[in-house]
RNA sequence: GCCGGUGUAGCUCAGGGGUAGAGCGCAUCCUUGGUAAGGAUGAGGUCAUGAGUUCAAAUCCCAUCACCGGCUCCA
């Protein structure tokens, strides 16, 4: 016998090889059904988590923790899309003879396939019939069987059948760690777990398909990668194609065309966005507010070109590591001068610093930029605002001593913080980004000052408490990073602020100070930007908002709109006051009713409306309504505080 | 850059080898209004661009460009 502790505490002993779907049926027969999965964790074993996810039949034979997992459970839906993706290959076999197959995961939502087609093509004209496959195989309540393989056997197997890529996998393998899984007539590689049968699977849709570089290698072949989803009831996916419809409404695109924000045109090139004048108007919001909260903590603006030689990125290590896939560089007619276009601002503040002696005294020295710089992404890799060619960011550079950093740092981290907590972002992940330990090269610097910096940042995270994810590799090539990542409206994720601690880019520019002991010490740089970049912010944060910005950030904050022509003088007057309070209100006296101008502009997500006619002529007042809902009736000088304070309250 | 898809009016989209369509928007007129679409009339398109097949191409084929979904990349 063995005992199986349950989450709520309770032990109860079993035979020991019992099997998750034994230990559910003991508990309900509904149980049973609904459950896909469980997690086991030997009484011995001391990490933390739930332990290794089980198939339902496989046997527990020791002392052991378990979780039951069902579709509530993230592991639990992982467990049902890998199963699928099993499936969708079973169904790939049975109408592709000959496809050979990559890999076939679960992602964050449904799963996909990697598959080489041999010369077949395959298009999303082709998913009805796949699904329709799918199904049918489904029904037939198809065991999934684990079998353990010696290496010989499995290599022997694939390549009877030509399966490269799978003989590549097994070749990095451990003999006697290989399991099979076969459901039905299709047998994979496959470290499960799985469900118990396909029965359960009762909703397919192939949602995409797509080029992708075997084992992400874009030197090796790329093979066609068929995305899907899968639900244990129709009805949920029904619901799940509503939720991507209800996020597509909220695409920055396509918000950014109707609020009239911002526009792309191929004849001034593809990844440079057009600021249209309701949305620079919003933009130049945004950068007030931090210019302001900044002044606040310390920064000095500066202002730097667009352009700057080529030399300036030779001595920065950028044009080394950069040049050849960057934007070439711009020659002179006359001089055979060299310049680039500016890919990043902080080697000209690293000059800015270099121009006069610095002391101690002055340190922290933060310079700030709204910089506008440009960089050749791929044309395949462009996307709306958060992937362009042309961004600014709003960046700072700070120059500390060695005892500075951390606490610098957490004042970086407060400060990104307050702009989340603003703007309401409470969903991110902080993200520590460190080199990849396996390609050192890329990498400029000391490992000396590299690890300090890398610790500096782990210290100053762990010492605000943050949560924070590590990932390897996702450093840039001169310092580890503090990242915050957000979703967009269909669960992208973009990197808006960071924060990254250099001690390579002072140590090129030779920046120096003197110490109180007279001697001349290096500075350490700190880049930052809370944003990230304005456009790629501006993108987030209208899919965050569905367009329904703060309303101090609003293009328009209020619109007058007099009943009808009669009441037009006084609207104009009332706009007037307005305008002198530093709000952005306008008039709309166009002869239109006004069911339709409050449609139009409520479309055009402006925030507030003050409503006039006769009563309000002959009180002083203006009928309000914000976002939709009546405010009531307020004297003008009533609205203009109300106005005030509604905003005050937003920025506190 | 790579794989796949899309490109028809300012916008959203239907159509489709034989005279170019709708709704919204725009213009003019009527209407002067009380909290999300008042009415009438009208203008507006080299069907992305270029080559090809055809008696005939917006439609079929190819190339190019842009955009969309991924992959690789992301200072």
């Amino acid at each position: 016998m063995i005992n199986i502790t349950f989450p709520d505490g309770s032990v109860r002993p079993f035979e020991s090889g019992v099997t998750g779907y034994e230990i559910a049926s003991s508990i309900s027969p509904r149980l049973a059904e609904e459950v896909l999965a469980i997690a086991v964790k030997p009484a011995g074993d001391t990490t933390v988590g739930r332990g290794v996810t089980y198939d339902l039949d496989r046997p527990i034979l020791e002392d052991a923790s378990i979780v039951l997992l069902k579709w509530e459970d993230e592991e639990g839906k992982r467990v049902f899309w890998h199963s699928s993706s099993h499936l969708m290959a079973e169904a790939l076999e049975d109408l592709f003879p000959g496809v050979k197959f990559g890999i076939g995961p679960a992602i964050e939502n449904g799963f996909y396939y990697d598959v080489d087609l041999g010369g077949q093509t395959i298009s999303d004209a082709d998913f009805a019939r796949i699904e329709k496959r799918m199904l049918e195989l489904a029904r037939e309540k198809q065991a999934f069987v684990r079998i353990d393989v010696p290496k010989a056997e499995a290599l022997k197997h694939f390549q009877e059948k030509g399966d490269p890529y799978k003989c590549e996998l097994i070749g990095e393998l451990e003999d006697g760690s290989i399991t099979y899984y076969t459901n039905g007539h299709f047998t994979d590689l496959c470290r499960g777990p799985h469900l118990r049968n396909t029965s359960v699977i009762k909703a397919v849709k192939l949602t995409a398909i797509a080029g992708a570089y075997w084992r992400g290698d874009e030197k090796r072949q790329q093979l066609t990668r068929i995305y899907g989803i899968t639900f244990p009831k129709k009805s949920m996916l029904d619901e799940y194609l509503v939720v991507l419809e209800e996020a597509k409404k909220r695409d920055h695109r396509k918000l950014g065309k109707e609020m009239q924000l911002f526009m792309f045109s191929p004849r001034v090139g593809m990844g440079l966005p057009l600021w249209l004048p309701r949305g620079s108007v919003m933009r130049y919001q945004l950068e007030t507010f931090l210019r302001k909260k900044q002044a606040e903590y310390g920064y000095l603006q500066v202002v730097t070109p667009h352009i700057g030689s080529k030399d300036l990125y030779v001595t920065s290590g950028h044009y080394a590591k950069y040049g050849k896939d960057s934007f070439q560089p711009i020659h002179t007619p006359q001089e055979g001068e060299e310049y680039l276009l500016k890919p990043m601002n902080c080697p000209h503040h690293c000059e800015i610093f270099r121009s006069s002696p610095r002391s101690y005294r002055d340190l922290p020295l933060r310079l700030a930029e709204f910089g506008t710089v440009y960089r050749y992404e791929q044309s395949g890799e462009l996307h709306g605002l958060t992937r362009v060619r042309s961004f600014t960011q709003d960046d700072a550079h700070m120059f500390v001593t060695p005892e500075q950093v951390k606490e610098e740092f957490e004042k970086v981290i407060d400060l990104i913080l307050y702009v989340f907590k603003v703007f309401k972002f409470d969903k991110y992940t902080a993200q520590v980004s460190l080199r990849d330990p396996n390609n050192r090269e890329k990498y400029i610097g000391s490992d000396e000052n590299w690890e300090k910096a890398e610790s500096a940042i782990i210290e100053a995270a762990a010492e605000k408490g943050l949560q924070t994810v590590v990932e390897y590799g996702e450093a840039a090539f001169y310092g580890p990073k503090l990242d915050f990542m957000v979703k967009d409206a269909i669960g992208r994720k973009w990197q808006l602020g960071t924060i990254q601690v250099d001690y390579n880019l002072p140590e090129r520019f030779q920046l120096e100070y003197t110490d109180a002991d007279g001697s001349k010490k290096r500075p350490i740089m700190i880049h930052r930007a809370p944003f990230g970049s304005i456009e790629r912010f501006t993108a987030v944060l209208l899919e965050h908002t569905g367009g329904h910005f703060p309303l101090w950030l609003a293009p328009d904050q209020v619109k007058v709109l007099p009943i009808s022509e009669k009441y037009a003088d006084f609207a104009k007057k009332v706009c007037d006051l307005l305008n002198n309070s530093d709000i952005r209100a306008s008039v709309d006296d166009r002869n239109e009713t006004l069911g339709k101008r409050i449609r139009e502009i409520s479309l055009l997500r402006v925030p507030v409306l003050a409503i006039v006619g006769e009563k309000e002529v002959a009180e002083g007042t203006v009928s309000v309504r914000r976002e939709g809902t009546d405010a009531g009736t307020m004297k003008l000088d009533e609205f203009v505080r109300w106005f005030k304070a509604e905003t005050a309250a937003e920025l506190a």
